[in-house]
DNA sequence: AACCTCTCCAACCGCACTAAT
DNA sequence: CATTAGTGCGGTTGGAGAGGT
């Protein structure tokens, strides 16, 4: 037998996500941790009514009508801490460029150059921006682009993943050589970025900084944006169960879930922490009150440590391949030929 | 004002690979 | 080893909003 059986796929939510689904998603992350998703989705069966949102999201069960792979992508492509949304800078856009042209539609791979953004985001922004930019930039030239770069003669008889994986290594290090010298006039942000960061992590004084002079979103703050927006469409949208959302914030105390005052805030009796819910006893909503404050402060906490974490797990990979680049590039000069390189030497560069 | 078309992007789908049992 | 769930990834879709007629 295999593992046990995941999600029921009845009864599993699908479309938009509402602010107290990723509320309950952020929580739940906050208390285990990214992955595990299959701990948070639909523990619920399909007959359970929506109402118990509440008590989920105050309980240690956490748990949603979303199928794991729901979760994970909400989390990725929006939650997580560390992602910048809004217009890419026109140095993003030479490196989403450069790096499309030199590895083709793998976004993923692209993305991990810009930890910023999620490989969703640069997928869109290709799709909708830079390709027909670069059409009527490039005209005919385009369609090498859009095929990644790869030429006929490359299909050669050897085995395709490794084939694949020299590919790979080839164009990561052509991408590293072209993204960094596209970076060599932008540094006073990230001289600065990187001073601080070596203070805390000695390996990553190595590290190239990568731009931030867009401020990060944390999940709290994807989350107040999102909420904004959300009662600006919908104003009268109720949670059954509990009582209204209200963006009046002066006739109710809020939590805000947001480090930054400009951004939305959620209403108590969003949270279903008013007087309305009458199961709950005035000492409990106390209790739960502080438990989403708690949530909500501790959560930048968490958003730290994720970035930090983010940053060396995502960029130690990349230190390694900058200091591999330049030693190459010394040894053999740029254009050497990694095609020739064999699986076992790639595999000890990692 | 009403309708149509276009643009954008969040979310879904399907596939491949990995890991657990 | 076989089976099945988990995860990652790229392609695609559908709905909302913007802009044009």
């Amino acid at each position: 037998m295999g593992r046990p059986p995941c999600c029921d796929k009845i009864g599993v939510k699908k479309g938009p996500w509402t602010p107290e689904e990723d509320i309950i998603l952020v929580s739940y992350i906050q208390e285990h941790g990214p992955g595990n998703w299959r701990a948070l989705c639909n523990k619920y069966s399909a007959a359970t009514p929506p109402t118990l949102f509440l008590n989920a999201l105050f309980s240690s069960n956490f748990c949603l009508l979303r199928c794991s792979k729901s979760c994970r992508l909400r989390w990725t492509n929006y939650l997580r801490p560390g992602i910048k949304r809004g217009n890419f800078t026109e140095h993003e856009e030479k490196m989403i460029i450069h790096l499309q042209a030199l590895l083709g539609n793998r976004w993923a791979a692209i993305a991990s150059y810009l930890p910023q953004r999620t490989d969703n985001d640069i997928k869109n922004y290709w799709n909708t921006h830079l390709r027909k930019k670069l059409g009527k930039i490039q005209g005919h030239d385009h369609e090498k682009i859009e095929n990644g770069g790869f030429s006929e003669s490359q299909s050669v008889s050897k085995g395709k993943w490794e084939r694949r994986l020299q590919t790979d290594i080839h164009m990561a290090k052509q991408a590293l050589c072209e993204a960094l010298s596209l970076d060599k006039s932008d540094k006073s942000t990230s001289e600065l970025e990187s001073e601080s960061k070596s203070k805390l992590f000695p390996m990553a004084s190595e590290i190239k900084p990568i731009q931030t002079s867009t401020t990060y979103a944390s999940s709290a703050e994807n989350i107040a944006r999102l909420l904004q927006n959300w009662m600006k469409k919908s104003p009268k949208l109720s949670v059954e169960g509990s009582s209204e959302i209200s963006d009046q914030s002066g006739s109710n105390p809020s939590i805000g879930l947001s480090s930054s005052p400009s951004e939305g805030a959620i209403s108590t009796t969003f949270l279903g922490l008013n007087s309305s819910n009458s199961d709950i006893s005035a000492e409990e909503q106390e209790a739960k009150f502080e438990v989403a404050a708690n949530l909500v402060a501790e959560n930048g906490m968490l958003q730290n440590e994720i970035i930090m974490r983010t940053n060396v797990e995502t960029q130690m990979p990349f230190s390694l391949l900058e200091k591999w680049l330049f030693d190459e590039a010394a040894a053999q000069g740029q254009d050497g030929d990694f095609m020739e390189m064999t699986l076992r030497e790639t595999a000890d560069l990692f």
